[in-house]
DNA sequence: CGCTGGTATGTCATATTTGACATAGGCACT
DNA sequence: AGTGCCTATGTCAAATATGACATACCAGCG
């Protein structure tokens, strides 16, 4: 998956051969997925603490029961967009959303 | 909600035609708008602060200058994911991006 | 055992988001 | 007047996310 996002980055024109740039690249990907697990999670707690099914949450959103597992599964082919619609969708407050990303600043550590 | 505020939104392209769909808005819709709206204006913040360009920011990105500029004008066009890989580059920490989300909360009025 | 309700996983056509590009506006300076 | 630099806005093909659906997995209960 960083080959692929190297490709991709060299298609687009600028060279990518300064290795420690596409480190820098390759972490920050690293914490924007620490990001969205922590909001799966997240989304999972809320829902449970609710009493609702995945079909339900799926049934509120406009969306798929199978969509809402992939979303607790921090699947890769969910946005934050859906995260933060379930989020919202589920109760949390933007103190909710806020002490969720701010808890998943731990796992940041160099 | 004041007039300004919609300004800020029509120009932001979330299409709003007249005050009574405004003000009808799904609420839940509503906050994440307003979510996107704290998070552009926290990138651009941090942009300004780190000294970049948009071009700079979108080379960091992988992107280009128009879909920065597109972020920071919370266009309707640009990802939850793409601001917040953003803000990330330009160097929020999860407690930065809480911070944000946090405060976007104040706006919430019925 | 079978059955039921909940969850997981894969696929796919469609919808949305993307980077790139063109181009315009603004602003400072010569 | 012009030049250079930064930002805004619109368009579009390609990339990615989406809901829907099928189907499998996993309890718990009879």
């Amino acid at each position: 998956m960083r080959s692929d996002k190297r490709r991709r980055l060299e298609r687009a024109g600028w060279r990518v051969s300064n290795t420690a740039e596409f480190l820098g690249l390759d972490a920050q990907e690293q914490r924007l997925i620490d990001l969205k697990l922590a909001l799966a999670a997240g989304i999972r707690r809320f829902r449970e603490k609710r009493g609702l099914t995945q079909a339900a949450l799926a049934k509120q959103l406009g969306s798929s029961q199978s969509r809402v597992a992939k979303l607790e599964a921090g699947d890769r082919s969910v946005s934050l967009d859906l995260m933060i619609r379930s989020l919202i969708s589920v109760g949390a407050t933007s103190a909710d959303i806020a002490r969720i990303i701010r808890r998943a600043e731990v796992h940041e550590a160099a």
